[in-house]
DNA sequence: TATTGTTATACTCTATAACTATA
DNA sequence: TATAGTTATAGAGTATAACAATA
């Protein structure tokens, strides 16, 4: 019965990939544990590469305007990032790396690399085949189609 | 200068992943609030095979017990599930799926299944390549060594 | 009027510590 | 004494709605 056995397979796909989540965010908890941080707040300096607007950057991490407002609360009071004002629009708050934001952000980057591939058993051979796997959807646009149609 | 050259795939290996991990939360937050579900909880009815104690449910969970008792509650006021009494142990209590947790459950595992590959855009061609790569991760015992001989 | 960011509010998840009932 | 489960408490993340400042 080629049927059961093509859903049994894509049984074992969707438990591995959900296994595979499991132990990412176990490390990114990890590594932001041993600098008294939080995954999300690990995140927020991951994908903080150039200043950006509060707005904008709660669209790139796919969340309400009102949750950045929070979370970047809690990563200024570290002193990790600033809101830096836009002179050209006194609304806009530029959201930008401090020096130490910078360096802790190049630091867990690395224990992320580190410890992301031990955990998940990722030996130099497996690299294209993750690359491969992910290249289109690091290439692909929006995630969600019809969101931006949407009301 | 093939330092520079291994880190930078390195990177891209890590923003492949990480780029996964947030799709497929995506997905599992979909599905949930599609069934008036948080992720954690279809997360619940995905691990809740067979009749399982609040603790060892959650070891499985890898989280603190106290916490179990909140995610139950809410999935037991769903009619999803039942605190069932161990005779022998009266202390214990039996963690089981209702008739309707477990049609849910199935129902569940056919969306995040169908959504997952689409959203990872995950050929049948790839399946095999994903088992390779995930199947020490479930074959492996406990993810995180030590953590049984710590204090 | 529309947009940016914040505040107020509420709910879920998560951990720690203290507690009850049972073993 | 030790174990199973709960409660109390606290903090973080998340969303919705209402709001002030600015455009």
């Amino acid at each position: 019965m080629p049927e059961a056995d093509a859903s049994q397979g894509l049984r074992q796909v969707v438990d591995g990939l959900l296994e595979l989540t499991r132990r990412t965010h176990e490390v990114m908890s990890s590594v932001a544990v041993r600098h008294d941080l939080t995954a999300p707040q690990v995140g927020l300096l991951r994908l903080l590469d150039e200043p950006i607007s509060m707005r904008a950057f709660a669209e790139e991490l796919a969340c309400d305007p009102s949750n950045v407002t929070g979370l970047v609360d809690r990563v200024e009071r570290l002193g990790l990032v600033e809101r830096v004002p836009d002179p050209d629009d006194r609304r806009i708050r530029m959201l930008t790396l401090t020096s130490k934001g910078r360096r802790l952000r190049e630091e867990v980057n690395r224990e992320v690399a580190r410890e992301l591939t031990s955990a998940l058993r990722l030996k130099p051979e497996d690299h294209d085949q993750v690359l491969r796997l992910t290249a289109n959807l690091r290439s692909a646009g929006d995630p969600r189609p019809g969101r931006h149609a949407a009301s």
